[in-house]
RNA sequence: GCGCUGCUAGCUCAGCUGGAUAGAGCACCAGACUUCGAAUCUGGGGGUCGGGGGUUCGAAUCCCUCGCAGCGCGCCA
């Protein structure tokens, strides 16, 4: 999408009138704290400015007495039809009320393109997100990151970045070894061996039995003959292989797709880029040897002070600095963490987004200083942590034990609740905050289930033009179509407060869209759907009691004409929405 | 002890990065189905925004402080 065709929408329109109108009475104020936004109070117009308040100390002048003179300024503008000035100094704009019947042409126009913005100006974002170990198939605690990572990362490209999604691999530590080892143990039992209980420290799960058969088939017993070396090498090479598979076909049934999958071993097979990233640090002072004070918690017995090898992350903003090796030599995770992000850095992207679980909030801060040393401050990372998931059915938590590899996967739930109510109900909160998941509740078909109502009033509207036909009975059965012919619908007819109301709701996709990409926050989408379709529900029962009202009014094919170019739009947006979240619209629920 | 994240109606949660009288759903009470899907809608009661200070025209939002909860605080990943 190029920059010419950057739609406008009303609010940033609005808004560089309201600068305009508002620069030469302000002086050399700054501007950009003024916002136009929707009023919290309908009476009061249209939109609201704080323009005056905000410019008000700076330009030297009263409150009050700035808003009256931007608002005289405003009174001129073509799209205005009454400026107020109300409270401390709020200016309330209504505009015309042709201007809403328009903005619904554009939303016809537009279809699944309205709400797209240019905000991102085709910056490069990696977003990373899921990251999940292979050594095991994904569980429901994987997939509250994988849906919010694969949401943002929707939402961002509809904003205008250019953005690349990417998994990291870690197929290099301590753990893959020890899934290496517990694959071995299977492949004996393959082999027709009796292996007893799994012993204490590997993977008890029996999702490795297939791997050992998979070794078993191809090698035979010849495996036990090589180099313990070579056959955990062997072992681990396909256990990883066989887990990442596993896990691309969980991400596929939540709809989760990504575009790199990084492996933490290619950073160091080959040409080693931690040794060569930590040399560079070392260069520029930012890594040193030297000690570390005694940890502040946990089984200190273990600790012993020694001179190591540490990055100064209290440089930036760190508490302490950290360890890049471990006493056998190896690199810890945290020294392939930073190699790992200058290799994103080396591969343009400046802008970063990582999703991770709660339980790794204490590491934040060391990235986020690895990231600027490694990049001398020109890269920002930002994270996201996603909060726990607490499994339930019917109000009952639903028993998981990791340890002894009875857990709930996420293919199980997926499975007993789909994909479209996984995705909503996870969504449908803040990423920061818990999140209760409640197998009943999340098919329950009621209002109490925002992905039921949400859907259902997209299958609703489709229900509106399936009945339009008595009306119309050439209205055409695909919304491109039907949007086309609604174009040249009489929008003045659409004069009910419901139906003004839903146009205004309507109107505030794009900013939502902007404000939620900025915020790395695709919740706000949810909780917008939700709004946008239980106004219309609304609308659609007014209509039950004042047949007037109704979308289809008999011998009327005007009006019919113009509500039902308002429902197109509604549908345009319930479907733009839910496209964003990865949640089907379907066109029936029967 | 330190850090991070939370704390908003009885319950589950929003609150658009500092705006006007703090909002939804559930639950509770009272209503609306011969006709566009009642799987829905309309109305009502319900608040010390964890407590206390501060910043300013203005604070749920920013700062300080205290309390509570979860997570973290080794060379694990």
């Amino acid at each position: 999408m190029t920059a010419a065709k950057a739609p406008q929408h009303l609010f940033t329109t609005m808004l560089a009138r309201v600068r305009a109108a508002a620069a030469p009475l302000a002086g050399k104020a700054d501007l950009s704290r003024v916002v136009v936004e929707p009023p919290r109070d309908a009476s009061h117009g249209d939109m609201a400015t704080n323009a005056a308040m905000v410019l008000a100390k700076d330009a030297g002048k009263k409150p009050r007495e700035l808003a009256d003179a931007i608002a005289e300024a405003l009174r001129s503008e073509p799209l205005v039809a009454k400026v107020d000035v109300a409270g401390p100094g709020f200016i309330n704009l209504t505009l015309k009320s042709h201007v809403w019947g328009e903005e619904l042409r554009v939303i016809l126009d537009s279809g699944a393109d309205y709400g797209r913005s240019t905000m991102g100006a085709n910056e490069k974002v990696n977003v990373e997100y899921v990251s999940a170990n292979p050594t095991g198939p994904m569980h429901i605690g994987h997939c509250r990151g994988a849906v919010f990572g694969d949401a943002l990362a929707n939402l961002l490209v509809f904003a205008g970045y250019d953005v690349t999604r990417e998994y990291y691999i870690n197929d290099a530590g301590a753990q893959v070894d020890v899934l290496a080892r517990s694959a071995f143990l299977r492949y004996r039992e393959a082999l027709g061996e009796a292996i007893g209980d799994i012993p204490e420290g590997l993977y008890p799960g029996d999702y490795l039995i297939a791997v050992g058969k998979e070794l078993a088939d191809e090698y035979g017993p010849s495996l036990k003959d090589k180099p313990e070396a070579e056959q955990l090498r062997i072992v681990r090479d396909r256990a990883v292989d066989m887990m990442m598979a596993e896990i691309r076909n969980d991400l596929m049934s939540l709809g989760v797709v990504h575009d790199v999958f990084f492996s933490e071993r290619s950073l160091i097979e080959g040409k080693d880029q931690v040794g060569a990233t930590i040399a560079e640090l070392r260069k520029s002072g930012e890594v040193y040897e030297g000690r570390l004070p005694p940890p502040k918690s946990g089984n200190v017995e273990d600790w012993e002070d020694r001179e190591q090898t540490l990055f100064r992350s209290t440089g930036f903003g760190d508490d302490v600095d950290r360890p890049l090796l471990k006493s056998d030599g190896g690199y810890t995770y945290f020294a392939s963490d930073i190699a790992y992000h200058r290799s994103k850095i080396d591969r343009g992207f400046l802008k970063m987004i990582d999703v991770w679980g709660a339980d790794h909030g204490g590491y934040i801060k060391r990235m986020q200083a690895a990231v600027k040393a490694v990049s001398g401050g020109k890269a920002a990372l930002d994270v996201k942590l996603v909060q726990l998931v607490r499994l339930l059915r019917a109000g009952e938590p639903v028993k998981m034990s990791k340890r002894s590899g009875d857990f709930v996967t996420l293919r199980e739930v997926v499975d007993e609740v789909g994909r479209s109510a996984v995705r909503f109900d996870m969504l449908y909160r803040k990423n920061d905050a818990v999140l209760d998941f409640d197998l009943a509740k999340v098919i329950e078909a009621s209002r109490d289930n925002p992905v039921f109502y949400v859907q259902y009033g997209h299958a609703r509207a489709q229900s509106v033009f399936r009945n339009a036909r008595t009306e119309m009975p050439d209205l055409p059965d695909t919304g491109a179509a039907r949007a086309a012919l609604f174009k040249s619908a009489a929008f003045d007819r659409l004069s009910d407060e419901g139906e003004l109301s839903l146009l205004r709701k309507l109107a505030l996709y794009p900013r939502l869209i902007e404000a939620a990409a900025a915020a790395h926050e695709p919740h706000r989408v949810a909780f917008y759907l939700y709004e946008l379709a239980s106004e219309f529900h609304g609308q659609w029962s007014r209509g039950k009691d004042l047949p007037h009202l109704r979308f289809i009014i008999q011998n009327d094919p005007e009006t019919t004409k113009a509500r039902l170019a308002l429902v197109q739009g509604i549908v345009t947006i319930l479907a733009s929405g839910l496209a964003l979240l990865g949640v089907e619209a379907p066109d029936e629920m029967r």
